[in-house]
DNA sequence: CTCACGGATATAGCGGCGATATACGCCAGG
DNA sequence: CCTGGCGTATATCGCCGCTATATCCGTGAG
C-alpha cells in the first residue's frame, strides 16, 4: 500500500491482470462489436497470453458473461444518474424512453444482455429488473395498476424490449413514431389516472409537473 | 426434360447442386442450431467442396440469407394453412398467438429472421409483413382502428416481437400469462369494438363467433 | 533461513473455421 | 474435332477457441 510496494504481492498482481483482461475485452466489444472479441486480440491488448485468460475465466463465454455483468452495471448507472418524475406513471414513461435511448446508444451491449439464446439472469441483470419492479410497485401502491403486479411488470418489459429490439436490429429508425405509440398504449392500458384528490395534492406539492 | 436426359445439361446439374447445398444448410440449421452451420459441414452433407459453395452463394452470410428466405416462406405457410376468424380484430388476436407459437417451435429460425444485427428486409420478409399490414388494414376498413394505420401495424408487430423475443431468449416460459396480457392490452388500445348494428349483422351471418 | 509447494504465466501446438489461388475436366458453340 | 469458359476439386492461408506442458516465483511450513 505504501511506496515500498515495488514487488506487489501475487494476489494483487493477479487481480490487476484480471482487470486488464476485462478492460481489454470491454473496449474491444465496444469498438469492434461482438465478433471483434477474440481471445487472441484480448491477449494482445491486455498484454497476456491465452492460458492466463482461461486460468481466470474458464472459457470465452464466461469472460463475455463477466463483461455483460459490467454492461448491466452501466445500464443501471444510466438510470441512477438522472432524476425521475415523481408521479409513478410518468416515471414509467420516463423509464421507457431512457431504456430505449440507452440501448440505441449501446446496441452491441444490449444485444449481449437481452438478445442471446440462453437468457441466464445474472445478478446484475436481476438488479436491473428489480428497478423496473420497484417502478411498477410504486404505481400499484398508488392504487393505479389495472393488472396483476408481476404480469404488468413483465408486459411493460416486453413492450420496451420489443421496440428496442426492432430499432437495434435496424427494422425501425430510432425516431419511429410507433415507439411512443407502444409506450403510451401499454401505460394507458395497465394504469389508471390518479384520483382527483391525489392530482390536486400532487399539484400543490410539485408546482407544475413536467 | 424428357426421359432421355441421361446426361443432364450443365445448367440443370448446377441447379441441383445449388439445391443440395441449400437443403444441407437448412437441415443443419434446424438440427444443430446457428453455430452448427459451417461451410465444411454443409459440404460433407451436400457432397460438394467449399469453392462450389462460394461459387454459388458468394460467402457464408449470403448462403444463410437464402436459408432465411426459406424460413420466411415456411413462416408464411404456417398462417396460410389455418383459417383465421372472420372478425378483423379477432384475426389480430389469432395472428398474435400463431406468431408466438411458430416462433417458439422454430426458435433458431426466428432468431435468424428477426434478431440479427443487420435487419435487411428480404423480399420474403416483406411478404410476411404484408400479411400483417392486410390484417390491420381490415380493422381500419371496418372503422375500428384508433391509431394511424402504419403506426398501429408497427406497434402490433413490436408487441408480438417483444414477447416472442423474451420467450425465445429463455427469460419467459412459453405459457407466460403476460403474453396474453400484452396481446389484449395492445389490441384493446389500438382497436374499438364493432358498432352494435355490425355486431348484430355479424352474429346473424356467423352463428356464434369463436 | 531454507526449500518444497502451488498459483500464475508463457511456449507451442491441435483441430476447425471461413475463404481463396490455382488447376482440371467437361459441356457448348464453332 | 477444336477450344473457351463454367463448375468443381486440391491444397493452402490466416484466424479462431482451446490446452498439454513447462517455467517462474511468492508463499508458508520446518
Amino acid at each position: 500500500m505504501g511506496p515500498r510496494a515495488a514487488v506487489r504481492p501475487r494476489a494483487v498482481e493477479s487481480e490487476a491482470t484480471r482487470r486488464a483482461i476485462l478492460k481489454a475485452a470491454g473496449d474491444l466489444l465496444a469498438r469492434r462489436g461482438e465478433e471483434g472479441v477474440s481471445i487472441r486480440e484480448v491477449c494482445l491488448r491486455a498484454g497476456v497470453t491465452p492460458p492466463t485468460i482461461y486460468h481466470h475465466f474458464g472459457d470465452k463465454a464466461a469472460l463475455v458473461d463477466r463483461v455483460v455483468d459490467d454492461c448491466f452495471a452501466a445500464f443501471d448507472l444510466a438510470f441512477e444518474d438522472r432524476t425521475p418524475p415523481s408521479d409513478p406513471v410518468e416515471r414509467l414513461r420516463w423509464g421507457f424512453d431512457h431504456y430505449v435511448e440507452w440501448a440505441v446508444e449501446h446496441p452491441v451491449h444490449y444485444r449481449l444482455m437481452f438478445l442471446r439464446s440462453h437468457g441466464r439472469p445474472t445478478p446484475a441483470g436481476l438488479a436491473s429488473y428489480d428497478r423496473l419492479l420497484r417502478m411498477v410497485r410504486a404505481v400499484d401502491d398508488a392504487g393505479r395498476l389495472t393488472a396483476p403486479f408481476e404480469q404488468a411488470t413483465a408486459a411493460l418489459w416486453s413492450s420496451v424490449h420489443g421496440v428496442t429490439s426492432l430499432v437495434i436490429a435496424g427494422f425501425w429508425p430510432r425516431e419511429a413514431p410507433a415507439i411512443a405509440l407502444v409506450r403510451d398504449a401499454m401505460i394507458a392500458q395497465l394504469t389508471r389516472p390518479a384520483a382527483a384528490r391525489d392530482r390536486r395534492a400532487r399539484r400543490k406539492r410539485n408546482g407544475n409537473a413536467a
